[in-house]
DNA sequence: CGAAGATAATTGACACTTCAAGTATTCGGC
DNA sequence: GCCGAATACTTGAAGTGTCAATTATCTTCG
């Protein structure tokens, strides 16, 4: 469709046609962008709501704890506020909080940097390191369980689609 | 798989190598499915924090607010509070809390419904729907910015693929 | 009819989150 | 050395979110 340019010639009239194409496709493209979109949000909120319930009834914590917890078991020399937030997500005054909150319980701790004194180090106490473990067994099997319907060729479609996607947003 | 039952007995051996064949899946599972839930999350979190700021930016509004009111466009004869809660898959208090702030704005308003004194539904007034309006269109263009990296094929590629793991996590 | 139980919405306590403003420290020129 | 800019973190206010308890209304069935 959309090839009739040549004969605009003969015509001498404005072409409405390409127009209402372009707009057809660009409908279509509203339609299936934000199907897409609500479908992503749909999913994910499913199952970081099924996360965070199990999270507080298994081990009475809450899911931006445990993700704290989980960026600090792999970096055994620490993080600094400012990595954990960028790991994170979220904005610095947040990590305070969470980590306030975990420092309480002992199961991390801040160590300042003899380096440049701006700086904390966060780290998980032997405590808080035995929980993590706990925790996170259980964790990679609900996760396991709920992406169970997927073929294993699946997920890494998905895998593959969902990296383009991210590459391009976070350029 | 396991179906070598007849060879059994012709070999008359243990056959290991199954097992070992399942455990490896097992790990790589793990491994995949892990992965691809970080990835979903790392990308919901980067296009709904991107949305959030704009609505912020260009309207001083949230998204919380934006998803109530987009619930109600669709539905000019209200929706009750239970039905606005289970749209937007969260709490009943906190749906009081956001229709509170907007109905303070004069964007939406309770009516009680004559049936059943319980419930209220909920409605835009025609300056929420005037003010969604404006708002509605922007958003559908970021959204396909944001998705604009993937082929029209693709787009609906991740569509089927998330609605499999959608309905298996739902049911 | 009338009490028991189910349903609809609100409230209060607490946790998480953003943003903007504030404090402390380090870095870069002069 | 010192001053201004940049960096690291904390704080406080407002909005969002959960859960459990409460109030009000409807429904059921004896």
């Amino acid at each position: 469709m959309a090839k009739e340019a040549a004969k605009d010639r003969a015509t001498l009239k404005a072409v409405p046609a390409p127009t209402v194409d372009a707009e057809t496709r660009v409908h279509d493209d509203h339609h299936v962008s934000l199907r897409l979109w609500l479908r992503i949000l749909s999913c994910t909120n499913q199952i970081e709501n099924r996360i965070r319930q199990n999270l507080q009834s298994r081990f009475n914590t809450t899911l931006p704890r445990f993700d704290l917890m989980a960026q600090l078991e792999r970096a055994p020399e620490g993080l600094k506020m400012s990595e954990l937030s960028q790991r994170m997500m979220v904005t610095g005054g947040n990590v305070t909080g969470i980590t306030d909150g975990l420092e309480k319980e002992g199961l991390v701790v801040r160590e300042v940097d003899p380096a440049d004194r701006r700086v904390f180090r966060v780290k998980l106490t032997p405590e808080g390191q035995r929980q993590f473990q706990r925790m996170a067994s259980e964790h990679e099997q609900w996760i396991i369980d709920l992406f169970g319907s997927l073929s294993q060729k699946q997920k890494k479609q998905l895998v593959e689609l969902l990296g383009e996607l991210k590459s391009h947003i976070t350029a």
